[in-house]
RNA sequence: GGCGGGUUGCCCGAGCGGCCAAUGGGAGGGGACUGUAAAUCCCCCGGCUCUGCCUUCGAAGGUUCAAAUCCUUCACCCGCCA
């Protein structure tokens, strides 16, 4: 089961590092372990990125093994410094705190709270609230070298690069002091984190050792790249949330099936819970008829369903075929145009704009309301460029205005920019 | 503490009194090709009530008909010497 698992998880490209690999498998196979994971709040809610670790957190729980997944309501206030060159801003404690709730709650979607492993959620704050300055400093500050602290990636590095401060310098002792509590308090004896974690996990380990004398293990995972050298989970309009306020589920399903073919595989190795068999089938399948772009549907249907449910995933779908099906978008149903339409980026218009009862606002007026475009003139740039539609039939001049004969159900306009960002309008 | 260099549009980086909304590259956007993919090619890329007007070149003042470009003060960064 156990061996499997790690076998599983090598075949996925997840692995990064992992402390004595055959004493870590020994005891993985001698019974469950508990093993924690954290998130810092440094945003209201998880991204797409996050979730490379998370769902390695599922497959150690569905392979037997207890999760406690941890939020840092405590590292949230004080700064990471791994993967950065510069200072982060501190945020209030108020918004921290409120961060924490959100990510506790999505957190929860993932992992299962019943049976014999079931997770626990946990928070550093917990442990770390009570803890006076100068018991932290005599407690577990003098357990830490400074020349070992110093030699760190994340130290290091931003030592050449300008400078770090005394608070985010302190960050892996307070990471440190979580593995601690949690392997006292709740026998957790594996952390795992991206490997941009490692040095951070490590200080845990040493601490580990140096008070209670006994050793712990440490797996990272290899962070997510892109075939073209980009970052991974970002879009021109930011990140991919998890928040369903932050990032549409529309928008959730379209960045999935959106996907680059040289990264289609990559992908789905790392986030579908399919079988080996199965997802080998799709690879074939993605390579001798790419444009089918089965795999890509299956990549976005699974992680759509996983992060929103079974229900929205389907609206989105079907919201998604209908608005780029190649029929003409009138002879939708209502009910299926409406509920796709409702996905998009809106702008509504009052009857009572319009002029003589009849003619809307120009086309660039009302893609700007939508927001999909950043100022009218991006909007204009878009019509004299030709990439300007109307119920997916091109339009042109930058005074064409729509008028009510134009209307879908007569309610409804659809503006799209370009070959598939759309929006949609509502006369009220 | 002394001397010198820097701060330009989303990012990097030219410009060094008028021809500058500001060269070039990257990112981003549109088009062609295709498959809501990539690569490639073409075009665009501060804003607006758009033949013009407004706001931008670290901040604030000043010189000038005219400043990103000159002067003064301030802030931050980076070298070299002590």
């Amino acid at each position: 089961m156990t061996r499997q698992l790690i076998e599983d998880l090598e075949w996925r490209g997840l692995l990064a590092q992992t402390t004595d690999r055959d004493a870590l498998l020994k005891d993985l196979e001698s019974g469950p372990i508990s093993f924690y994971l954290g998130f810092d709040p440094t945003a209201p809610s998880l991204h797409v990125g996050n979730l490379v670790v998370l769902l390695v957190m599922r497959r150690f729980q569905l392979a037997g093994h207890k999760p406690l997944p941890l939020v840092g309501g405590a590292t949230g206030l004080v700064g990471d410094p791994s993967g950065r060159n510069e200072e982060r801003t501190l945020n209030s404690d108020e918004i921290v705190a409120e961060w924490v709730g959100r990510i506790r709650g999505q957190l929860e979607r993932f992992l299962s709270f019943e049976g014999s492993n079931a997770a626990q959620l946990v928070n550093n704050l917990d442990w770390t609230k009570g803890v006076s300055a100068i018991e932290f400093l005599r407690d577990i500050g003098k357990h830490f070298s400074v020349n070992q602290m110093l030699a760190k990636d994340s130290v290091s590095s931003r030592l050449e690069a300008g400078g770090i401060s005394y608070t985010e310098f302190s960050y892996q002792v307070l990471q440190g002091f979580d593995f601690l509590e949690l392997f006292r308090r709740n026998s957790c004896t594996l952390q795992i984190g991206g490997s941009d974690q490692w040095g951070n996990i490590i200080a845990g380990l040493d601490l580990i050792r140096k008070v209670e004398g006994k050793s712990a293990h440490a797996l990272t995972i290899q962070l997510m790249t892109k075939s073209d050298g980009s970052k991974f989970g970002k879009t021109a309009s930011g990140s991919v949330w998890l928040d369903p306020e932050m990032t549409s589920p529309y928008a959730f399903f379209q960045f999935w099936i959106g996907t680059e073919d040289a990264d289609v595989e990559k992908y789905l190795k790392v986030f579908s819970f399919k079988s080996r068999a199965e997802l080998e089938k799709l690879f074939v399948e993605l390579r001798e008829n790419p444009g089918a772009r089965v795999a890509h549907r299956e990549l976005a249907r699974e992680l759509t369903t996983l992060v929103h449910g079974a229900d929205q995933c389907e609206k989105v779908e079907a919201a998604s075929r209908a608005l780029f099906g190649h029929g003409d978008i009138r002879e939708l149903d209502g009910e299926t145009l409406a509920s796709a339409l409702s996905q998009l980026p809106k702008t509504q218009v009052e009857k009572s704009a319009l002029i003589n009862g009849d003619i809307f606002p120009t086309w660039v007026d009302l893609l700007a309301a939508t927001g999909v475009v950043d100022s009218k003139s991006a909007a204009r740039r878009i019509v004299k460029e030709g990439g300007a539609y109307l119920n997916n039939v091109k339009i042109s001049g930058e005074d064409f205005a729509p008028t009510r004969s134009d209307l879908i159900n007569s309610r409804f306009l659809l503006l799209r920019k370009g070959k598939r960002e759309l929006a949609s309008v509502e006369l009220v």
